[in-house]
RNA sequence: GGGGAUGUGGCGGAAUUGGCAGACGCGCUGGACUUAGGAUCCAGUUCCCGUGAGGGAGUGCAGGUUCAACUCCUGUCAUCCCCACCA
């Protein structure tokens, strides 16, 4: 009758937790007791609820919490969402209903469905990004940030009003000043492109964006510039690498993340311009395709050019490499200087600010076709088309800074603006896609650099003969007196020549960009930013941060959440959208809101606010600091409180976050760090990712495969305990792994064993089983105890549930099968289960006589000398083959294993008139013999 | 193209610093108890040969180091993930 019911006990010990507030986490860490803060990445509560996939990583965290309670250690373990987002705004848009009525509806459920699982959170502690008491400190941070410019000398962040004003800039007045500190605040804002879908009236994510089309409906897209926000994460990227070393994270997830930061070290080196406007005689030569190699060789030592060439090398060497580049030269970025001789031509971005003065009139109408087109592609269609490069000539020329030899500058979109400067040196000789372009077009092709042997002797010949793209090091060739240099020598070299000269200096490059930070939508935290306005209602350019006691600024009322009817235009067509009287731009939701908020007048003056949002982003950059203080209305956190739980020790979610939110949050981090709020440099001790749960058929679990598990099924059917436990036992945390039914039925049928251990399932009513004695127990019951409570302590600290669960899993059946079995173990192996499945240990201690929760109860000792066998079996190999096997003390020594080995009598037969050339004897391991014969 | 991860029975997976390959579970086979079992208990279960004792092979593939290799080294194949013209 009593058989193990897990629908009347779950629901009984979740009240009882809930009514003991037994997972409470006071304000500070009790004193005398180490602090454990263990973070679960908080879900985006989305309308499908919960997948067996999301309680992966809270399971495994709450086991290492319901463990660290009973070992003593005060313990941090909250939950909250991260509820602003695409979709509910979806939803409010086709049902005119409040994002915030459907986000709420889905939060209500993804607590209910953790509740059933009994995650030990601390509830009180709970929140929602878009709670308005939660956004209003977003905001508070994001004015912090606004309020921030980066001192590069001393590499930290400091308040503006610290931002040392130049002379010339104090002296043109008040305007120039709030212009000069606006251009270093670390939230800046610019133009950046956009995808914008006239017929859907809206602003797309690239990944929406599909072919030129937007995925939903299919009507084209265009990309034009917006003003936006950008947050200067750039500043801070030699930080964010850095600071890696310092924390515990997988390596895979430190190499995204520096790969994503991209640092690179080279020279920036100036090449002079000649063939400009208006500088005659030098632009005469057409860059032509075929013929370009000669032309090119009449230039080299034209008089014009090397005398140019001569003063200005002349001047520079006296004044040193400027700030920023002249009007008379090209800039560029190199990693790989030592071949400046090899560069034969030079490649600007259609972007780049020079393309309009470098650009002769008979090139004219060629150059403002390329660069049209190459504005209308997307970013992705660049990289998709680049198969095949393309570009085009300006007519004009630059002159080589190292031996003064003339090269032409072509456009070319394979040249990105926003890396480096915009604009390269080509040598096609030693680089790939300088080589394709080159190879294509006709253009000279020197090798500078001879690969030696890194090659074969047929493909250094087609090396040194300019047939063949070589990248790696080698010696140096056609190089002047550098010839022969290595090609980590040259570069140290030259870099330093470069610099003695004024031409160039040492640079170090990112692929990190600043962090495009608005976006258009409604459901989003607004910017406590305001915009002046002048009398006539017209913006002055001015802009006003939101007074902090006038925070948060709210999500204003809107009758409905409908993007605006754009007009219906030709877009791909159209370049110059913007000058169209009829056109209409991306202009964000909440520029619909009502004028009370819309135009707020602060001292008389007028002002319209900021309408774009911040991304979703900028809520869980800061959500782990808000959990440890979350009713304060005073300041974010409490810095009492932060210091006192501060870093995250234990960070655990998907690799999906492995590189933006991680770096987001570390940025915000660092900048709050510099301006004191927090004090710690990095928020995460410990990352750890755990690995995607696949369906049964080995597929991503997805609606459209129809292979998603919900755990409210597996709940009502096997209970939590089953769910928690079988999530463990599927295999390790971080690997990849498919759901099996039969696998829950498994660890179910363990739970059954684990109660029959304890319960009388014959009798009546609930009783204990009469084979549950209270006498010692022996030695050999002891021994599997304490084996047990040490292999499941090491694989709790270790994170590798899977095999803690197989050792209580030994437990069981070793006790399951002895005719009687002590009290005092029973407790002491519950006590084990229960971070586990805490609502059957929780019955089970009770039905043992105990009147308390074991939520505290403490961990269970280890002690090695009960541990301990009296004999242990030792394997015995001949000529590496396991012949035998022998009983032995587990202390003994090299010469009692040998000796014991030697006694066996299968070991003696094999070793019967053969030579033993070697013994190896390694105690408590095994012996080996080598023989001969 | 660059970076990262992973390859072990029919399946999920175990295996301190190199030291008994296959723990634990699923599945399967046989048996016990049963009117019955998707319950429970017992035994077996890497493959090949052998009734058996035992022998041989075996951790993606090919080599190497070692008394000893899933583990270390070299090469190679496959799968997955991320980034992708970053000069």
């Amino acid at each position: 009758m009593p058989r193990y019911n897990h629908a009347t006990i779950e629901p009984k010990w979740q009240a009882y937790w809930d009514e003991h507030q037994t997972f409470a986490t006071p304000r500070l860490p009790k004193p005398g007791t180490r602090k454990l803060y263990v973070l679960d990445m908080f879900p985006y509560p989305s309308g499908d609820g919960l997948h067996v996939g999301h309680p992966l990583g809270y399971i495994a965290t709450d086991i290492v919490c319901r463990a660290a309670r009973m070992q003593g250690r005060s313990v941090m373990h909250p939950m909250g969402f991260d509820a602003f987002g695409l979709p509910a705004e979806e939803h409010a848009i086709k049902t005119g209903q409040h994002p915030r009525i459907q986000t709420e509806k889905n939060i209500a459920n993804f607590r209910r469905q953790m509740k059933i699982l009994s995650l030990s959170y601390d509830w009180s502690r709970e929140l929602a990004t878009t709670d308005v008491e939660y956004f209003r400190w977003t905001q508070w941070i994001f004015l912090k940030i606004y309020d921030t410019w980066f001192d590069h000398e001393q590499q930290r962040g400091r308040p503006i009003s610290e931002l040392p004003i130049p002379d010339d800039v104090r002296a043109a007045g008040e305007d120039a000043i709030r212009a000069y500190q606006d251009e270093r605040r670390l939230a800046y804002q610019t133009e950046a492109p956009v995808n914008w879908c006239p017929a859907l009236g809206t602003v797309l994510a690239n990944e929406e964006v599909i072919d030129g089309k937007s995925e939903r409906g299919g009507h084209p897209v265009v990309r034009m510039p917006l003003r936006q926000w950008m947050l200067r994460i750039t500043a801070y990227a030699d930080r964010l690498e850095k600071d890696l070393e310092g924390v515990d994270w997988p390596e895979g997830i430190k190499a995204l993340q520096r790969n994503w930061i991209g640092r690179s070290t080279g020279a920036e080196v100036d090449f002079f311009i000649c063939g400009s406007a208006g500088a005659g005689d030098l632009h005469d030569f057409k860059p032509g395709l075929r013929g370009a190699q000669t032309i090119w060789a009449d230039a080299l030592h034209s008089a014009a050019a090397q005398e140019i060439f001569g003063t200005w090398k002349q001047d520079r060497s006296k004044s040193g490499f400027p700030r920023t580049p002249g009007r008379d030269v090209l800039r560029i970025y190199t990693t790989r200087p030592d071949t400046l001789f090899g560069a034969t031509y030079m490649v600007i971005a259609p972007e780049h600010p020079y393309v309009e003065r470098l650009t002769t009139a008979d090139q004219k109408d060629e150059v403002e076709a390329y660069c049209a087109a190459a504005a209308r592609k997307s970013d992705l269609d660049r990289t998709e088309l680049a198969k095949e490069k393309t570009g085009v000539p300006t007519g004009s020329w630059a002159i080589n800074p190292v031996n003064g030899e003339r090269m032409p500058i072509w456009i070319a979109d394979y040249v990105l603006s926003t890396y480096g400067t915009g604009a390269i040196m080509a040598v096609p000789a030693h680089d790939e896609r300088d080589f394709e372009f080159a190879k294509r077009l006709g253009l000279l092709i020197i090798a500078v650099v001879d690969p030696g042997n890194a090659v074969s002797p047929a493909e250094r010949e087609e090396v040194l003969a300019g047939q063949r793209c070589f990248v790696g090091d080698g010696t140096a060739i056609n190089s002047g007196k550098y010839d022969g240099l290595p090609t980590a020598k040259f570069k140290e070299k030259i870099t330093a020549d470069l610099a003695a000269h004024g031409l160039g200096r040492q640079a170090v490059n990112y692929k990190l960009r600043d962090w495009l930070f608005s976006r258009q939508r409604f459901w989003g935290e607004p910017f406590p930013i305001l915009h002046e306005l002048d009398a006539s209602g017209k913006p002055t350019g001015r802009v006003r941060a939101v007074d902090e006691k006038d925070l948060p600024v709210d999500l204003p009322h809107l009758e409905d959440f409908k993007p605006r009817q754009g007009s219906p235009l030709a877009p791909r067509a159209e370049l110059h959208l913007a000058e169209r009287d009829d056109y209409t731009g991306p202009e964000p939701p909440l520029d619909k809101a009502p004028d009370e908020w819309l135009y707020p007048v602060i001292a008389g003056k007028r002002y319209k606010r900021e309408t774009n949002t911040m991304p979703q982003w900028a809520g869980s950059c800061w959500y782990y600091l808000r959990f440890l203080d979350p009713q304060n209305d005073r300041a974010p956190v409490d810095p009492e409180i932060e210091k006192a739980w501060m870093p995250v020790d234990l960070y655990v979610g998907g690799a999906e976050h492995a590189v933006l939110h991680l770096l987001y949050a570390r940025f915000w981090h660092k900048v709050l760090y510099d301006r004191g709020v927090v004090s710690t440099p990095e928020p995460f001790q410990k990352l750890v990712n755990q690995g995607m749960i696949l369906g049964e058929n080995m597929e991503k679990m997805s609606k459209s495969r129809g292979n998603v598990i919900n755990p409210d099924a597996i709940v009502a059917e096997y209970g939590a305990d089953s769910l928690r436990l079988y999530e463990m036992f599927m295999g390790p945390l971080e690997a990849a792994k498919p759901w099996s039914m039969q696998g829950v039925n498994g660890v179910f049928t363990f739970l059954n064993r684990v109660w029959r251990l304890v319960i009388d399932e014959w009798a009546d009513s609930v009783q204990l089983n009469p084979a549950v004695v209270d006498r010692p127990p022996t030695a050999d019951e002891n021994r599997v105890l304490h084996q047990t409570i040490l292999a499941v302590s090491d694989d709790i600290r270790s994170l590798a549930f899977n095999t803690a669960i197989s050792r209580m899993m030994e437990f069981t059946n070793y006790f399951t099968t002895a005719s009687d079995r002590p009290r005092e173990v029973l407790g002491k192996f519950l006590l084990l289960l229960s971070p586990f499945a805490p609502h059957i240990a929780e019955e089970l201690w009770q039905a043992l006589g105990h009147r308390q929760s074991l939520a505290h109860e403490p961990w269970p000792e280890f002690d090695p000398e009960l541990a301990k066998q009296d004999t242990i079996e030792i394997p015995v190999q001949i000529n590496g083959k396991v012949r035998s096997k022998i009983m032995v003390p587990p202390d003994a020594d090299a010469k009692q294993l040998e000796a014991a080995a030697r006694a066996d009598t299968r070991i003696a037969e094999w070793l019967a008139g053969k030579q033993v050339v070697k013994v190896i004897a390694v105690p408590g391991r095994l012996v080996s013999f080598v023989v001969k014969g």
